[in-house]
RNA sequence: GCCCCGUUAGUCUAGCGGUCAGGACACGGCCCUCUCAAGGCUGGGACAGGAGUUCAAUUCUCCUACGGGGCACCA
């Protein structure tokens, strides 16, 4: 199957929300679309969908400008670039959804619906009580128009919702999978304006798309259910609707949708670790595509105009491909090996100095330095991804290793549940502030229940990796948000399964164990050396 | 529960009716080597199951199983 191109200039887009870490899955989408769009010398567009207030924040915005250049992804048109069609900030678009909601109104596709949130909750535990199928009842749907409207000019709370046919099936062409049909009656009337005032995705989405000219929707598969409500809205427009091409999804290695708490998925914890931009996008590029060589055997490296010069998407695989750190790593340390030896430590040079936080590590090492070598050693912590514990495991445990009569112990669900917490408040931080992180960590660390010196501990080996380390909330704020989490999810899933705990123990054990055996083997051949007649060394 | 998508080794993939089912990561062995990497060689390891179509199915169709996604005033 190929993917169909019209006549008018190719134009895609990717829409993130900015509701967190910027993503990797982000960065996927992002890759394709930009590579399709170069491919056929159409643009690219980066869109911003805030419409969910109570989530969206500007930080996050800023992030994920950073770090989809950071990766080599480049935008024609977006909100901090400009461009023809904007505003691209969903946000400020609003008397724009309004105003074609209106139309949806006028022209019977859509209806307000007055149902308090109350009602919608009991009618779902209705439907859920008989194993119904979970959707709104229509309760308003056929309000007369004169009644909507005069409820609605007094002021009344109210959402708007599309009017979807009952019967009939509703076809999506999907450019990678064919014709995907789905029952009309099992799609929702969904709501497409807030009360608030704001559109949902699917109203933001479709209005945006068609006023920005957008040809082709390139998106993750989990949008596949929602786009037959798509397809009704720009039909209720009377506008043609662009060329679907669903996306597999990234995957954890149990093969769920990826996510944060089985992966790192913000890709400032993969700048921060030391990966490669190039690296990381070639990585990306292998899932779901690949590319032959010369023997025609699968091509492992290349680069962004590679893929843009060859690419067919209808190549892609679509089986969820599972994100595998491995062979990251692996590519990374190709590319590595690949440049000038020059290069690699003027690489790494610029790596540690485009970063924020010598300034604070500087501080911290200083009075633990005799000479400037040892600052590597003090400093490690802070130039790194993910940690290996070893036998420092042990003190995930809170309290486990305190000294105090009177330390409280925590199980190792406890303890998890420290870390859970404090995972917990950090994410709920809108910005990275000495003072804010000192307080999660210490909130986290009364609530456990513990004395505060064994609860940092805790943390501080989460964290740091060594029982030893410079002040635990100066050094959790200069390792960065991105990089704590993820170590503290490690640790939080290392406390919580005791065969992972166990494990890493053990092995560190082991290695132990074999360098003493080492050294009392080598005691021994030192004896068997002394001459005859020499005094034996005392026992 | 209902709907949709998917299924080649632990993982990423090639394959598009006839192949010794190819490559890569990871894993094991050997070589190279002062160590560790890197590199070279090499080994084990896959078409989820069952029907059908066909002279011939990994490849086409259907069923089953398994995996995933969706069913919000979140995107």
């Amino acid at each position: 199957m190929t993917i169909p191109v019209p006549q008018r200039p190719v134009r895609v887009r990717i829409a993130p929300s900015p509701t967190g870490d910027p993503h990797v899955g982000t960065a996927y989408i992002g890759l394709f679309n930009a590579a399709f769009a170069r491919h056929h010398g159409g643009q690219f567009v980066l869109r911003i969908e805030d419409t969910d207030q109570k989530r969206s924040t500007r930080q996050s915005e800023e992030a994920i400008y950073k770090s989809l250049r950071w990766i080599g992804l480049n935008w024609d048109e977006g909100p901090d670039v400009g461009g023809p069609f904007g505003p691209y900030r969903q946000s400020e678009r609003s008397a724009i959804y309004q105003a074609h909601t209106r139309t949806l109104i006028d022209n019977g596709s859509a209806y307000r619906c007055f149902c308090t949130a109350e009602r919608l909750e009991k009618v779902r535990l209705l439907q859920r009580a008989r194993k119904e199928n979970p959707g709104y009842d229509g309760h308003c749907r056929e309000l007369p128009h004169s009644e909507s409207e005069a409820r609605a000019a007094a002021g009344e709370v109210h959402v708007v919702r599309l009017k979807m046919p009952k019967d009939g099936e509703t076809v999506v062409p999907d450019a990678l999978r064919g014709a995907v049909a789905f029952d009309n009656s099992q799609i929702d009337d969904q709501v497409l304006l807030k009360s608030d005032g704001l559109p949902t995705y699917h109203m933001a989405n479709v209005v945006d798309d068609h006023l920005m000219q957008i040809t082709h929707v390139i998106r993750a598969e989990e949008w596949i259910n929602s786009t037959p409500k798509h397809l009704h809205l720009y039909e209720a427009f009377g506008w043609q609707p662009p060329v679907f091409v669903h996306m597999p999804l990234l995957r954890n290695a149990d093969k769920s949708k990826i996510s944060k708490r089985k992966n790192p998925t913000s890709l400032e914890f993969y700048q921060r670790s030391g990966i490669l931009p190039e690296a990381m996008l070639n990585f990306l590029a292998l899932m779901g595509y690949s590319r032959k060589d010369d023997q025609g055997h699968d091509l492992e490296q290349f680069d962004f105009e590679a893929l843009v010069s060859d690419l067919d998407l209808s190549r892609i695989s679509l089986g969820g491909p599972v994100f595998d750190l491995d062979k990251l790593r692996w590519i990374n340390g190709m590319y590595l090996r690949a440049m000038p030896a020059a290069q690699v430590a003027e690489r790494t040079f610029a790596w540690y100095r485009e970063e924020d936080r010598h300034a604070v590590v500087g501080q911290l090492v200083q009075e633990r330095v005799a000479d400037l070598g040892d600052f590597a050693h003090h400093a490690g912590p802070f130039y790194a991804g993910t940690l290996d514990y070893g036998l420092n495991a042990r003190y995930l445990l809170v309290g486990a290793t305190s000294k105090k009569k009177t330390a409280v112990r925590l199980s190792r669900r406890a303890s998890a549940a420290m870390f859970e917490d404090l995972i917990a408040r950090l994410e709920a931080l809108t910005a990275w502030q000495l003072a804010d992180v000192e307080a999660c960590v210490r909130a986290a660390a009364e609530a456990s229940g513990a004395a505060l010196g064994d609860a940092l501990m805790a943390v501080r080996v989460a964290v740091c990796g060594r029982p030893a380390s410079p002040p635990l909330f100066e050094s959790m704020f200069a390792i960065g948000r991105a990089v704590a989490l993820v170590r503290l999810r490690q640790a939080a899933s290392l406390a919580s399964d005791p065969r992972l705990l166990q494990d890493a123990i053990a092995h560190a054990q082991a290695d132990l164990d074999a360098t003493r055996r080492a050294l009392e083997a080598a005691d021994l051949a030192v004896q068997a050396q002394v001459p005859a007649g020499a005094p034996s060394p005392a026992p």
